[in-house]
DNA sequence: CCATAATCCTGTACGC
DNA sequence: TGCGTACAGGATTATG
């Protein structure tokens, strides 16, 4: 499941591999895919086709593409326009040199397809890339379980007070995605400040680290790792937290996070792979997560899993004792 | 402000 | 073999 380390291997793929590009034509395969734009498919070409894709960023498990859009002749004012990306629970971004994608068969779960003419800006060549700047390529969206979609979007400066974001200059962000907090490993983000505030929700600590608005990019599966590394439980309430075991909390969540990207980001069922098609193999290093039973490398006791939030929380009975 | 539940979706796993 | 059911889960929305 794409939580931010497996986000941001697409993101650090795409920025490989699109940047430069120009739009040439948009598919929407499923409707569901942009269900977010009131103009539908028709309202997602109109907004993409001729704009030249200049960066790729990604807050938590929000990822965009900031959109050059002079080339268009857009007549919206403003501090420009992106297309915002969520993976939700399957989706994958693959990108193929145009002959070789439409020489074989579809993906079945092929939702959208970007058809991105060649990069004429004279950027620097990228050794890896599988293909050449020179050649068109293709942007496919895969996407089985569809909980996914793609939108473009306005940007906006992030609201004042948004959280953990103290201390530096407010990015811009797709309106969207505004109420999105930073997430662990933006260089911005004050653990201190971050602590307080996880301490100052009446809620579970995993609810608190779930909760986007919060601090982003924790999912179901890193969250379970992050506790585990804390020695913390699960439904503990965030206020009994001390001030140095929230801040634990938090940092062992990135540690789990950083841990993950370096190998490639966690893959579960193939339902992952990165923007090059490789598929993550951090899930052989967790800890917890989908090993009821087995026993806590760290204590021996069994792996418990319980159900909270409507999901299964995975934990060590022993080293995480509920206060 | 906070909690809970429902919603969207499809493939897999499992019991009978 | 097949059929029904449970499960997986992120974000949003509704409701208490």
């Amino acid at each position: 499941m794409p939580e931010l380390p497996e986000v941001e291997t697409v993101r650090a793929g795409l920025a490989d591999h699109v940047l430069g590009r120009v739009v040439a034509g948009v598919d929407v395969h499923n409707p569901r895919t942009v269900r977010r734009l009131p103009g539908g498919a028709g309202q997602l070409a109109d907004e993409l086709t001729g704009t030249r894709l200049r960066a790729a960023v990604r807050r938590g498990k929000f990822l965009w593409l900031l959109l050059d859009d002079a080339a268009a002749g857009s007549d919206a004012p403003g501090a420009g326009s992106a297309l915002l990306v969520h993976l939700g629970m399957s989706g994958q971004l693959l990108v193929r040199d145009r002959l070789t994608a439409e020489a074989g068969a579809e993906h079945p779960h092929l939702r959208a397809r970007l058809h991105l003419a060649p990069d004429d800006s004279g950027r620097s060549l990228d050794a890896d890339a599988a293909e050449a700047p020179g050649v068109p390529v293709v942007l496919d969206f895969v996407d089985q379980r569809t909980f996914g979609y793609l939108a473009t979007d306005r940007l906006v400066a992030t609201p004042d007070g948004a959280p953990g974001g103290l201390g530096a200059p407010d990015p811009l962000v797709p309106a969207s995605a505004a109420h999105i907090g930073r997430d662990l490993l933006d260089p911005a983000v004050d653990l201190g400040v971050l602590a307080r505030a996880l301490r100052g929700r009446r809620s579970a600590v995993k609810r608190a680290l779930l909760d986007q608005t919060l601090v982003s990019g924790v999912g179901n599966i890193y969250a379970d790792e992050a506790l585990w590394r804390a020695r913390v439980h699960p439904e503990q309430p965030a206020p009994t937290l001390s001030a140095r075991a929230a801040r634990t909390v938090l940092e062992s969540a990135a540690e789990v996070m950083r841990a993950a990207l370096v190998a490639g980001g966690t893959s579960f069922d193939a339902l992952y792979v990165n923007v090059n098609g490789a598929s993550g193999y951090f899930d052989r290093s967790l800890e917890v997560y989908g090993r009821e039973g087995e026993p806590c490398s760290r204590c021996g006791a069994p792996v418990r899993r319980a159900s909270f939030m409507n999901r299964s929380s995975h934990f060590c009975s022993r080293c995480q004792r509920r206060r």
